[in-house]
DNA sequence: CTGACTACTATACAATCATTCAACAATGAG
DNA sequence: CTCATTGTTGAATGATTGTATAGTAGTCAG
């Protein structure tokens, strides 16, 4: 029989767990940047990974175990961002560097913020996922308050450094909510500026370029 | 026949439409307020409403159309608080009590401000909903506009009003998100609190009483 | 009391949901 | 080459999804 001589070509790849991981995770989030999380379901993300349906039980244990991944995922981009040391340079400049890094086009885009949306929707009736938020949120405020009570401290400003942490957040939140759902009323440097000129209404000029 | 003459209680109670609407969209409130996006069924709803399921569908077209209507109705409330008429009053008193309207704990519960988040995370990906928000909100940022502009008229500053708006507009959203997904750590004085320091920082005191 | 209108119920429907599980097969160790 | 490991498939499951539709029954005009 000729056929039998002929290699099967092999019917799946077989990856690591990370690798795998990694793929799902991804497909995950290209589901939730497509629509949101009711498009967040096991067919859509295996079909978008080219996978079969069993895989994602097999990695993460459930749906919930994978949307707590993805979460974590978008976090650990933001930390990265945030986190990169400029140690040498003044307080003012690095929040400025900060803000600058939260703005960037490519964690601003509207897909990305579609991501957050849908997840920001789920933490408070998901308790997987909001265990995950705190833990993550904890870190953000942490790095924010660090950089807020430097500036704070060189201006001898007398402001409590929680509530104004909270204000920033609060500010790049809601300008991501405005700019995901209207992109056109919102660019990225135009969220920038607004956040930056509210920083410097609040704690004097900051220094760096421009 | 004894049983003839006992008369039969009513199987269902008949409302006007107008009613029955306002019944359904109380339970879709309440499903959204719940469990989010996710609890928004019908079935859910109907059997919060202590109705069939045909009735959505009879009274509203569909499941979009009962969420586009409490979308409506969220933005009615606010609407009803912002635009309250206190014409002779300063401009920066009126701008405080805008704020004051919003932060307000009857608007800025943990409910409300869950019923938002789901609905924020539906507006892009659902084209009825995006039509039934941008109506809305461009009354919201229209009103928002009108006040800052008397403001900042009054006080000869040089600031363009529209990202001015925009930023109190994040603000208020993303101080609701904070609070809603961790309520202890922001209650609604400490978020309007946050909100008039900053909006101070930037336009100078706001008059009005303390 | 009678009839018309329509709010309302209740079922049926096909599609889709998340999860389970037995069998398969790609891969590396020996 | 051979075998054990385990990443992966694919079908089955039972529950739930939104909507369509036929029929029921509450209510009001006459």
């Amino acid at each position: 029989m000729t056929w039998s001589e002929v290699p099967a070509a092999p019917k799946y790849s077989r990856l690591t767990p990370e690798q795998r991981q990694a793929a799902l995770i991804a497909a995950g989030l290209a589901c939730l940047a497509r629509g949101g999380i009711l498009e967040f379901t096991i067919d859509n993300i295996c079909r978008e990974a080219g996978v079969s349906r069993g895989l994602i039980t097999h990695h993460f244990g459930s749906k919930d175990g994978l949307m707590v991944a993805i979460y974590r995922s978008m976090y650990h981009r933001l930390h990265q961002g945030i986190e990169a040391p400029t140690p040498e340079a003044p307080p003012g400049a690095r929040l400025r560097a900060m803000v600058e890094t939260i703005f960037a086009p490519e964690l601003f885009s509207r897909e990305e913020l579609n991501i957050w949306l849908a997840l920001w929707g789920e933490i408070v009736n998901n308790p997987a996922l909001k265990r995950e938020h705190r833990r993550q949120y904890a870190r953000y405020l942490r790095n924010l308050e660090a950089v807020l009570a430097e500036v704070v401290a060189a201006r001898g400003l007398v402001l409590e450094v929680r509530p104004l942490a909270q204000m920033v957040i609060a500010l790049v939140d809601g300008l991501g909510l405005e700019r995901c759902i209207e992109p056109r009323l919102l660019s990225p440097r135009a969220a920038r500026d607004i956040c930056l000129s509210t920083l410097e209404a609040v704690l004097g000029p900051l220094d760096g370029r421009k």
